[in-house]
RNA sequence: CCCCUCAUGGUGUAAUGGUAGCACAAAGGGCUGUAGACCUUUUAGAAUCGGUUCAAAUUCGGUUGAGGGGA
């Protein structure tokens, strides 16, 4: 077993435990940066070591169309590639469904995906993504899925689910590679009865982690959050729990307390590119006029290189310049700041105090500007 | 002293008599398994006085101001 519970709150469902890896142990729970194509935006991998970022995900696809498979063999794998010695997720590509620029069309063989670069059409089949992440050799690989946006009819959701469950037993028979973990995804939209029935096919998997995706779309907080526990319900306790692409700091404590285990998330990032910038008492906005002559740093409380060296002043002077290297220093903070949020999360639920802790943050977790 | 050119939101600029448009700036909002460092909303304008005209940013005259040239 991949994953040991080491401690359990008693009076929510959060758990903190250790996640074995062929390159290292995980402390859970946890936040992932998203390193697409092989390095974040705006951040290197040297800025992710800085912030303690014990692992990250990347995307399959993308790395399959560049730099490609034999390259990839070259260099003896990813991780060596691009000198990252932790941990590594792989998403299969299922995200990029949602993207015109990337999705042709699909049948229950497999999905026609275009190149963004110069137009080029592939064929990924639920077998190929784990043949695919095989090569790349990340730690975790997840399933080829069938996601699909927010809000669309039901019928939609319904195959969806159904191709989901159909695609997780095929990969999952052609995964060989012991070294490397493979997780289910649990689809079925907002829908009880179809994330209820997604979630006990994936569980009777013999999946080293259960994924729940397919959610932070467009679909209103309150169905998000049913949609979470309508899948976890079903889900083996006693396995990983991931909640893919949700990033907000609420949304992220509110699941800890749910029982999920680790998320990914493009939004620390772009948050931090576009300027909003994450704090214990809420969401700064920095581009405003009103941070020009406040010389604190962003949170006086925050570890990260970004607030021990410099005052909200300075970077809403950068902002407005809108130079680069703003968005460097702020989506260092950002993603720090996950870590931290995870991190005391963790602290708390091993002192079993993470049910006041989670109430004291989002509490003061509102809007301050 | 004379001549020429010019004067449009905070800034820079369009429109030749008939709805003052654009960019940036400013003030909001959004962003959740990344090709968007992006998208979106709002605010805000004819130097000044007079004439011609149904109608003037646009034409004519005066004033003021800016830039250039000549004695």
């Amino acid at each position: 077993m991949s994953f040991k519970i080491e401690k359990k709150d008693k009076k929510t469902k959060a758990r903190c435990g250790v996640f074995k890896t062929e390159h290292g142990k995980i402390k859970t729970p946890f936040f992932m940066p998203v390193v697409t194509k092989g390095i974040a935006k705006f951040l290197t991998l040297k800025n992710l070591d800085e912030i303690k970022t014990q692992c990250f995900i990347s995307n399959c696809y993308l790395l399959y169309l560049k730099p490609g498979k034999e390259i990839l063999k070259k260099a003896k794998g990813y991780h060596n590639f691009i000198n990252w010695k932790k941990p590594i997720f792989t998403d299969s590509g299922g995200f990029q469904l949602k993207n015109p620029q990337f999705f042709i069309s699909m049948s229950d063989k497999g999905v026609w995906f275009k190149s963004p670069f110069d137009g080029s059409k592939h064929f990924m089949s639920p077998e190929k993504v784990i043949e695919l992440q095989n090569i790349i050799g990340s730690d975790i690989a997840m399933v080829l899925d069938d996601m699909q946006d927010a809000n669309l009819s039901k019928e939609v959701y319904k195959k969806a689910t159904d191709r989901t469950i159909e695609w997780a037993k095929r990969a999952l028979n052609v995964h060989k590679n012991k070294n490397q973990l493979l997780f289910g995804i649990v689809q079925g939209g907002v829908y009880k009865d179809l994330r209820e029935r997604c979630a006990k096919e994936i569980n009777k998997l013999k999946f080293d982690g259960l994924a729940i995706g397919g959610l932070a779309l467009g679909e209103s907080k309150e169905n998000m959050y049913k949609a979470i526990d309508y899948s976890l319900k079903h889900l083996d306790e006693k396995k990983i729990k991931y909640l893919m692409g949700v990033g907000s700091p609420e949304d992220i404590i509110i699941s800890v307390g749910k029982g999920v285990d680790c998320f990914d998330s493009i939004y620390p990032t772009k948050m931090a590119r576009h300027g909003h910038i994450f704090t214990r008492k809420g969401a700064i906005n920095l581009k405003k006029g009103s941070y020009k002559d406040v010389f604190d740093p962003i949170e006086k409380e925050c570890d990260c290189s970004t607030c021990k060296n410099h005052s909200l002043s300075y970077l809403h002077h950068l902002l407005r310049l809108d130079e680069p290297g703003v968005k460097i220093l702020l989506s260092i903070h950002n993603v720090r700041f996950l870590h931290r949020l995870l991190e005391d999360s963790r602290r708390e639920i091993e002192k079993g105090t993470f049910e006041a802790f989670q109430k004291k943050f989002l509490k003061d977790y509102k809007k301050r500007d």
